[in-house]
DNA sequence: AAAGGATATTTGCGTTTGCATATGTTGTGA
DNA sequence: TCACAACATATGCAAACGCAAATATCCTTT
């Protein structure tokens, strides 16, 4: 059947033809990249993900932010704890719902997005040089095709 | 240098737009779903991608290998511990060498992998549903043009 | 051929992670 | 109204993580 000898040049290319390695690949190398910077700043990937997403738009929920950074409930909870520490985000209790949370990012919390966002837009562009406008949004394009099949439709 | 350049586009600057955030999301839904596979297989993600790089070619350094799946060295070095302890990976001295390790997969960590694949190839289907071969290779056509990108060209 | 630097891997140690579970809150049926 | 299921978030704990330093080996220089 296949009796195949592995060792095979390592330099040829037989793992870079998949594409959730290679996905994998990009986005290790960019998110360690922007994690170096961050670095400096006292402030992790993980940290600058929910600043991210909270200055697009406060006023969720641990559970939807959990699901929009794609990560784990008591992570989240957690990580948060540390930024509201910072006095970055803020738990804010006015909900009608006493259970969830209303994530609040404060002024504090996006003068520090301010600050970053140029340097995750730089790795950005970094990692897109050479693509044109039309080649970017193909990209996207596919992007959100591929976010879309994942999506469980029919799921509890 | 001016501390408060303008940043532009900064209002109009949305998550859904940005491709390393849409790549991160992809790549970590993807993650997790096969995760959940794995872990009734008492593996983990991380050891699959050692797992995946060496059964299609053994005999890397821990050094090569730390590259190919973006993870530190010394979290690499523990993985592989692991990895060795359930005779799934071997490291060999026999290395012209001596400080390098020299990485193979063993029949068993072979046929784990093996049983792991289809589970991996069936998401990454998935991933890809509604994908022409056309549009398969553009995208790992951009991949490969990011990793790129990335690499650094002459520093370090 | 010995000393010192370079390179590859491992390990000490404090931090972070996430599963399982606990805590607190709301909704529902008797 | 009271018990109790359903839900959102927090926390205990063990494992994993990664930086920095240690260890081991090789390579150069003299």
């Amino acid at each position: 059947m296949r009796k195949k000898a592995a060792i095979a040049g390592l330099e040829s290319y037989s793992l870079d033809d998949s594409i959730p390695y290679m996905m994998n690949r990009v986005a290790g190398r960019l998110n360690r990249s922007l994690e170096d910077d961050l670095q400096k700043l006292g402030v992790t990937f993980q940290h600058w993900r929910v600043l991210a997403v909270l200055a697009r738009g406060d006023g969720l929920s641990i559970a939807d932010l959990s699901a929009y950074a794609v990560v784990p409930h008591s992570t989240l909870s957690r990580l948060l704890t540390r930024l509201e520490g910072d006095k970055l985000v803020q738990r804010s209790g006015e909900t009608p719902d006493g259970r969830t949370a209303r994530l609040l990012i404060t002024a504090r919390g996006r003068k520090l997005y301010e600050r970053i966002l140029p340097l995750a837009t730089g790795w950005r562009d970094e990692v897109l040089v050479g693509f044109s406008a039309d080649e970017k949004q193909v990209l996207l394009g596919f992007l959100r095709r591929m976010l879309k099949n994942l999506e469980t439709p029919a799921d509890s």
